[in-house]
DNA sequence: ATTCTTACA
DNA sequence: TGTAAGCA
């Protein structure tokens, strides 16, 4: 059950091959990467690499972005995964903490506060 | 043919 | 975000 995540994180794809992929345009795919949601790989060539783990992460961040997040909110999102995993390596987790971790990706991800959208630092501003 | 960076009628 | 320009 290794070998497979193993290849999933290959940086084997062009960045035209994740287009089509995602259905994401250049611009939006090299412009997420510089807010640091993807860090894809570069070739000898200084061309961006991409795995399959980063089309999921791209995917995500498409949908994220379609149920109203911002881009301040998903990388939120990702910090506080990250931090999850960093502290679950020193300690075991109680299911407490999945609780507020949880609750904490469900807010983030704004499935809880649809009235006041304007006031959370995690919405996009609906330009209207 | 593709992708990269930079800049902005 | 789109798109044009000039390279690699």
């Amino acid at each position: 059950m290794k070998e497979k995540e193993l290849r999933r994180t290959l940086a084997v794809l062009p960045i035209g091959t994740v287009i089509k992929l995602t259905d994401l345009t250049a611009r939006q795919i090299r412009y997420y990467e510089e807010q640091g949601l993807v860090t894809p790989k570069r070739n000898k060539g200084n061309q961006r690499m991409y795995s399959l783990n980063d089309v999921d992460r791209l995917l995500e961040i498409k949908d994220y972005l379609a149920d109203g997040m911002n881009i301040a909110g998903i990388k939120y999102v990702y910090q506080q995964q990250q931090a999850d995993q960093q502290a679950q390596k020193q300690r075991p987790v109680t299911d407490d903490d999945v609780r507020r971790i949880l609750h904490d990706e469900l807010l983030a991800a704004g499935g809880l506060d649809h009235h006041d959208q304007r006031a959370s630092l995690y919405h996009q501003n609906p330009k209207k």
